[in-house]
DNA sequence: CCCCGAATAT
DNA sequence: AATATTCGGG
């Protein structure tokens, strides 16, 4: 068993003093870049000069003149916040790793950080600045990691006596598409909070949620009606331009967040919780058990870098002795691999777990398994050494013990960090939902009781073809980036291919009004299982997509900063595969493409006379849009939005890289979603079809259908 | 009492 | 702006 030590100290004089008092004792630092007397570099190149260990930098600045200069410098690796949990994950293992020597690193191996007994608990947290706001949340949660921390009596009785707050909902496109195929399933007229709640079979979500979120469909719906020729007439521009290129991206592209088409979707609700986002789980990726790429071949898909996700990016000649961790591009693959992506989907969790269980998000992770054998018996305390201001690792703007915890998942094997993890879609970010957390957990232990990723050697790794490209940043709103599109330069284009594992469910999938639409269940009101979605998208989730950019980045290191900022066109043939889940031509869409129809939204009073695109319009401005960013929180905006507006920067993360990468939201993502679907959900039975591109593709053909009158509600 | 939904609060 | 919560009313 691996007893692992982490210590966190708020600066970096700090962090060498440690070092120094306690030499030898470390095997990694992991630092921010920008913090104040020192920077990340300044103290990385003071710690290799007496300490020579690696030294990992973390920073919202995403510029790769700085990442790049950072790799220059020495920095084992670079991770752009905000920070994919299981990036550090896969640091930590690494460094664990390293340290050992070879092997797998495993959670159970790792052993407790958590300490479920005093004496095991070997962490450490000095606490960050600003941990204040953090710490509330940490009730109820699973912080035990951040027993021990070092912090001021006040605000620990904070800690302990702030109430949970409450989380908050945040309507993802995934969970909006849920929400819709429910509106849709009962109809609009016969669409209210309770119906749509238990059809939608989201735990954690409440009527109220879905009442608050049903008037603002309301009124989006009363607002759409009465712009209606507006709308259509934007679309039909569009169509003649016959390209479906700028235009679309912002319907794709959320410009909060990532807007990759790859995105799988997150079928999952995510909560903001106030207090700090501690549910993160670290299930990244994956998963679902799906494969994120199931066409080897498909050299179509598109490595994309999203926002929310963390890019990690390492420095190969840092840790001498393994040159090639970052030689896999299908880190992926790996992950889908393990046996345990699918328990892990099965979790729930928040954000954390949104991510799916094993991630592979961390190149560097996967090579261990590749290479490492076995830690079992490795005894030697690890200590892993954690320099940063304020606040988190990841964000969302709490605090640093959530990222703490939630980076560390992996270090307790019972701190799921299921705390706070629904299942079903539902993300919770933050806390307060302790409530949640009973089931989760267990259903976590499937995973080896982590939730955890187990990796397990991939011997396909090997042979999955090296990729090579330019990384397309789409989600990366960084600095200066107004708003991306589809990487055309991209080599890779997506691929939507279409699996059918989830339907293992049991579910029976219906027959699908339309070829192109999957089968409803035949039970009523049975909608689709969220993770089928997931799998129709043929895209992992996004913590897959997250290590299928950093594989990429991984690659060609110096494309990463690559990472343009550019507008990219959205080539048709994209775009159909967005909306259509594949190249071709929907049926609708040719059947539609001319002539102005009068279209209805589903039990909508209103009526809105718009030309055929419209229907592209409303397929994706409620539908398809989720299949590029589940995660997005669903806007008005980012659905309807049509016209090329400039897209504004997401304050949090495109507007500005804070100097101070405390105050900078590492980790926002909810990043867990777990792609556990409920035994009796509602949605169960949906069937994948080839014909959608991701989920709610499906959704989008049904509600087309019904725009249009032939469909099924 | 349940629950919808507009109004209002945060 | 997005959600949550409140509150009148069926």
């Amino acid at each position: 068993m691996i007893e692992l030590s982490i210590v966190t100290v708020k600066n970096p004089l700090d962090a060498l003093s440690t070092l120094r008092v306690k030499n030898g004792a470390f095997d990694l630092v992991v630092t921010d870049l920008y913090m104040p007397g020192m920077t990340g570099l300044e103290l990385q190149k003071q710690v290799n000069e007496e300490f020579k260990i690696p030294v990992i930098i973390m920073s919202s600045d995403d510029k790769e003149s700085v990442i790049l200069k950072s790799l220059d410098s020495g920095a084992a690796f670079y991770m752009v916040k905000p920070v994919n949990p299981e990036d550090l994950k896969s640091v930590w293992r690494y460094a664990v790793a390293s340290k050992i020597g070879q092997g797998v690193v495993n959670d159970q191996e790792i052993g407790s950080a958590e300490g479920e007994t005093p004496s095991n608990d070997k962490l450490i947290l000095c606490g960050f600045l600003n941990s204040s706001s953090s710490v509330n949340g940490e009730r109820g949660q699973k912080m035990k990691m951040g027993r021990k921390r070092a912090r001021n009596k006040d605000e620990a009785e904070e800690d302990a006596l702030a109430p949970p707050k409450k989380a908050k909902v945040v309507w993802t496109n995934t969970l909006h598409n849920r929400f819709l195929q429910a509106v849709s399933h009962l109809g609009l007229e016969k669409a209210v909070p309770k119906k749509i709640l238990e059809l939608m079979n989201v735990p954690g979500l409440t009527r109220g949620n879905v009442a608050s979120h049903l008037q603002k469909y309301r009124m989006f719906l009363k607002k759409v009606a009465e712009k209606g020729t507006w709308t259509s007439r934007c679309l039909a521009e569009r169509t003649l331009r016959s390209s479906f290129a700028y235009g679309y991206t912002s319907m794709f592209k959320n410009p909060q967040q990532d807007h990759s088409p790859f995105l799988g979707q997150q079928p999952f609700m995510r909560t903001s919780f106030q207090p700090y986002g501690d549910n993160l789980c670290d299930l990244s990726s994956s998963s679902f058990g799906l494969p994120r790429f199931p066409n080897q071949e498909a050299t179509n898909s598109v490595p994309q870098l999203r926002y929310g996700q963390s890019s990690l990016v390492g420095n190969p000649t840092s840790f001498q002795q393994r040159p090639l961790m970052f030689a896999n591009p299908y880190p992926l693959h790996q992950a889908n691999r393990s046996t345990s992506n699918s328990t892990g989907m099965n979790l729930s969790s928040n954000t954390i777990t949104t991510y799916g269980v094993t991630s592979g998000t961390s190149p560097m992770f996967i090579h261990l398994q590749q290479n490492q054998a076995n830690l079992q018996n490795y005894a030697t305390p690890f200590k892993f050494s954690l320099t940063g201001i304020g606040c988190p690792i990841y964000s969302s703007g709490t605090g640093s013990m959530a990222i703490i915890n939630n980076s560390y998942p992996s270090l307790n094997h019972n701190s799921n960090y299921s705390g706070i993890q629904l299942t079903s879609e539902a993300e919770l970010m933050g806390t307060g939902k302790t409530r949640f957390s009973g089931n989760e957990l267990s259903s976590s232990s499937n995973n080896g009781g982590n939730g955890l990723m187990n990796w397990t050697p991939d011997n396909n790794m090997n042979n999955a073809p090296t990729r090579n490209g330019t990384i397309e940043a789409f989600g990366v709103q960084g600095a200066g980036s107004s708003s991306t599109g589809f990487g055309s330069t991209n080599q890779f284009s997506p691929t939507f291919t279409i699996t059918n594992q989830e339907n293992a469910s049991g579910l029976s999938p219906l027959s699908p009004s339309t070829s192109a639409m999957p089968p409803h269940s035949q039970q009523a009101s049975v909608l689709p299982p969220q993770s089928q979605q997931h799998t129709s998208t043929g895209l992992g989730n996004t913590g897959g997509e997250n290590d299928y950019a950093f594989n990429n980045l991984m690659i060609n290191a110096s494309t990463l900063g690559s990472i343009s900022d550019n507008q990219q066109e959205l080539g048709e043939r994209d775009l159909g595969e967005l909306l259509y889940g594949s190249t071709c031509a929907t049926p609708y869409q040719e059947k539609n493409v001319e002539g102005l129809l009068n279209v209805n939204l589903p039990g909508c009073p209103y009526y809105v006379e718009m030309s055929s695109p419209a229907y592209e319009f409303l397929n994706t401005e409620f539908s398809s849009a989720c299949s590029i960013a589940d995660k997005t929180p669903w806007s008005e905006e980012s659905s309807g939005q049509l016209q090329g507006r400039e897209e504004t920067m997401n304050p949090k993360f495109g507007g500005n890289v804070n100097p101070v990468d405390d105050y900078y939201p590492s980790f926002e993502k909810p990043q867990c979603n777990n792609s556990e679907e409920p035994a009796d959900s509602a949605l169960n039975g949906m069937n994948l079809n080839e014909a959608s591109i991701s989920g709610n593709e499906d959704w989008g053909e049904d509600f087309l259908n019904s725009l249009i009158g032939n469909g099924p509600y």
